[in-house]
RNA sequence: GGAAGGGUGGCCGAGUGGUUUAAGGCAGCGGUCUUGAAAACCGCCAGAGGGGCAACUCUCUCGUGGGUUCGAAUCCCACCCCUUCCGCCA
């Protein structure tokens, strides 16, 4: 969330940065800041004038208390009369003061955060920079299988079944594979607290509409994600909806906006990332100085509707509607937060250094990042039976936008509140980590070699072969 | 789900219709004293949003939203959350 008072200062600025995102024609148009500004002095005018009637109101009010202990009841009569007819009055400058506010939150809740300056220009992911790459793609003298035909051939992964309980996109994992899949989690965990300073955190998965709102899924990616109601609820909203439809001829939009307000109170969220409880731990918060960095990491199952994504990736468990992932938040200063940038890509880096994976790291381009996101590193790992890169990390850094939503502050030395600066990034994506060691380390015979880094948490198995 | 109690600034806590313009304490910040520190003492110290070049000033916020009233932290209604007990439950 942009803040409209750095907006009515740098309006250019704002302008020329957020002409780097891409966006139509409509948006770029509802979003500049001349629309933004025009709003804002209408938001301005109309407090104004709510306000002097309050004032007013509140100084009459406490002249009828003075004439009253003076006795002076025709005094306070005649003032009472001017604060009755002045009340007459205020519920519509009030609605005019808050419907010109409404306005303009709702406007400022869709628009993107703004690129660094250091971030390359680009409309997509072709302008994204490779900023350094490491280890070398193998050598295999068999053509390399994908991470599905091995795992199915193993017995051990299973999209049949899956789809029998839960439909598309869900994958059931077996025996060794389930184990190793287990593992990966818990030798990440291990790394990030035990090397890297991060405290685990194991955060609710259901969340509400205000977290959702604080690290910005909402209102903007609905249509990404799984909600959960419970059925009670439902059940009750069903009744009001029926009540509802007696009273009045409501049009199908209106049935709509009813049952999302009866919705409202009763749902949550299925977290698409850990990002979204782990931000929001500092939400509504002042913390002090001292505590910061907040460094925190979390291994959790991870929701997602994939609504735009039909088509893609549809075969193995690259993309999935629900998948395991290792999340790393800092919660910074913001003279700390681009050192905090780096240093949390270092700290995914290292998961991958250790399972001796081949990747690369690339910077985003302008036009390619996510909506929150003021720089954004992707880390893609090459999967050998693919044969190309693939994302398994993704690292942010947000500034003060996601903060701004959660009303999240730090109390610094000059003892003035101020926003926190928030990041977020995968430490790594853990059904994905999973394909790269499965393509990785595949033998000629399609079994597993077993990654030493990973053989501890395996109880020392060296490879995973079909059961005879 | 039922019953009872509760929710006041960063934290604790007083406050039952009009000098509350939210007391007091803790923490924090600045200062005096000290070789330094501690203690003691003095001062500052809620947040957000408006107006003003500025000094300054106005509005809102006592869990949230409504209501009563000339006037609400205080009275009424609904909801949320916390604590304790009971019931159910992994």
């Amino acid at each position: 969330m942009h803040d409209i008072r750095w907006i009515r200062e740098n309006a250019a600025a704002f302008d020329k940065a957020l002409g780097r995102r891409s966006l139509d024609d409509q948006s770029r148009k509802a979003f500049s800041s001349a629309n933004l500004l025009a709003i804002d002095e209408r938001r301005r005018a109309a407090i104004l004038q709510f306000e002097q009637a309050q004032a007013r109101r509140n100084a009459a009010s406490k002249e009828i208390g003075a004439a009253k202990k003076n006795k002076d009841e025709a005094a306070a009569a005649a003032l009472m009369a001017e604060v009755n007819a002045l009340k007459d009055r205020l519920p519509a400058l009030e609605a005019e003061s808050k419907s010109a506010e409404e306005e303009l939150n709702k406007l400022l809740a869709t628009i993107p955060n703004l690129p660094l300056a250091e971030v390359p220009d680009g409309q997509d992911e072709h302008g994204n920079v490779e900023h350094h790459k490491h280890g070398a793609v193998r050598n295999y003298s068999f053509t390399p299988k994908q991470h599905f035909e091995l795992g199915e051939a193993l017995g051990m992964m299973d999209f049949e079944t899956a789809a029998k309980l839960s439909g598309a996109r869900f994958v059931v994992l077996k025996g060794q594979l389930a184990r190793m899949e287990r593992a990966l989690g818990q030798m990440m965990l291990d790394v990030h607290t035990q090397e890297h300073g991060y405290e685990e955190i194991n955060p609710p998965l259901l969340v509400s509409d205000d977290a959702m709102f604080g690290t910005a899924q909402l209102p903007k990616f609905e249509d990404d994600q799984f909600f959960a109601a419970d059925s009670s609820s439902l059940t009750q909203m069903a009744g009001q909806i029926a009540d509802m439809l007696d009273k009045l001829d409501a049009s199908g939009e209106e049935l709509l906006a009813i049952e999302k307000a009866a919705l409202q109170g009763s749902r949550r969220w299925l977290i698409p990332t850990a990002e979204v409880p782990l931000t929001n731990l500092v939400r509504e918060s002042i913390i002090d100085e001292s505590k910061l960095p907040m460094r925190l990491t979390a291994c959790t199952p991870c929701f997602r509707a994939e609504a735009g994504a039909a088509g893609r990736d549809t075969r193995g468990m690259i993309r999935q509607h629900q998948f395991t992932k290792v999340e790393l938040v800092s919660i910074t200063t913001p003279e700390q937060s681009n050192a905090e940038h780096e240093r949390m890509l270092a700290s995914a880096e290292a998961v991958l250094k250790k399972l001796d994976l081949h990747y690369r790291v690339v910077t985003l381009c302008a036009g390619d990042m996510g909506f929150a996101s003021q720089k954004t590193y992707d880390i893609e790992v090459w999967l050998p039976g693919q044969n190309m890169f693939r994302e398994i990390s993704s690292c942010s850094v947000c500034g003060d936008f996601q903060a701004r939503r959660m009303n999240a502050r730090y109390r610094g030395k000059d003892n003035k509140p101020a926003f926190v600066h928030t990041l977020n990034g995968s430490g790594v994506a853990v059904g994905r980590a999973l394909v790269a060691v499965m393509e990785t380390y595949q033998e000629a015979d399609g079994s597993i070699v077993v990654p030493d880094a990973l053989a501890p948490y395996m109880g020392g198995m060296k490879k995973i072969e079909r059961k005879a």
